[in-house]
DNA sequence: CATGAAAATGCGAAGGG
DNA sequence: CCCTTCGCATTTTCATG
């Protein structure tokens, strides 16, 4: 099991600065919680190396690029041991961002990014409803993402 | 309404490059894509300056900060038109870190993260479900998240 | 954890195809 | 019009105290 990693306050104001802006230079954090820009340095390669930060990455806005249509659909397996091998061919579709294994009223919960409604009927019924494990789906459409952010370190 | 914005395949490459790290050097996608590092700058900057590119952020992993469940909640209220009241007062609570309007069983998705199950219970119970907007929820637990992608460019 | 210097990167002007 | 070259400014990185 994972085990939470001890942080402390400096850790968390970087990260919470990295976290709005992943590059925001050194300096300025260094500047802004009064300490040198080395140990600001220092501070990040820690989190790098036990894995708080995996990574960097830019922020785009999937509506200009043409992704008009958010989604979440919720799927039934005919049998709950076809998890592995649905989600393998689940993992082949672009349209699906998001993949959750969970409990409750449905064997796989997935996101889909779609350009427009009628791709959306496209992905469901020749790719997604193709898939042989899956017994059913239920679709929520989202018209609207108020609220998208990060968990507070 | 929002229309998908043009892009080339030098844009979609970088893009690309910076959706998986956002801090390779200019330099570098320079090389791999066969242009100059200016080009790669301009480029860069015409993304932002379009919106395709609103910022930058660190990648974090949630466990290692001690969230160790996630769940999705979708929610009904008494009267849909107290949306945006009841979004407000989601909005004040630090673990639900996203938030769908959609169509169909629920007024109100959303996305939770929490320390622990008795977090989410006194969550549900005592935050969520204190609500005066909200009627009922439905809860669906991740036990795990297979899949987590960008849309493609 | 700070200092300071070396190396890498980002940036923007000016000119060429 | 888009791309490149080039030089300066900023930032990252690392050895040392």
């Amino acid at each position: 099991m994972n085990v939470a990693v001890r942080i402390d306050d400096l850790d968390r104001d970087i990260l919470n600065a990295l976290m709005t802006d992943a590059r925001v230079p050194y300096a300025e954090m260094a500047k802004r919680f009064n300490v040198s820009p080395a140990t600001v340095h220092v501070r990040v390669e820690k989190m790098r190396a036990s894995q708080i930060i995996t990574g960097t990455e830019v922020i785009v806005n999937p509506k200009l690029l043409g992704y008009d249509v958010c989604c979440f659909i919720g799927i039934n397996l005919y049998a709950a041991r076809d998890y592995h091998s649905a989600l393998e061919k689940l993992n082949q579709l672009d349209e699906v961002v998001e993949a959750y294994y969970t409990t409750g009223a449905y064997n796989i919960f997935v996101k889909l990014m779609c350009h427009s409604i009628e791709e959306l009927q496209h992905v469901l019924i020749n790719k997604l409803q193709a898939i042989k494990e899956v017994q059913s789906t239920e679709t929520l459409i989202s018209l609207q993402n108020p609220i998208n952010r990060n968990v507070k370190p």
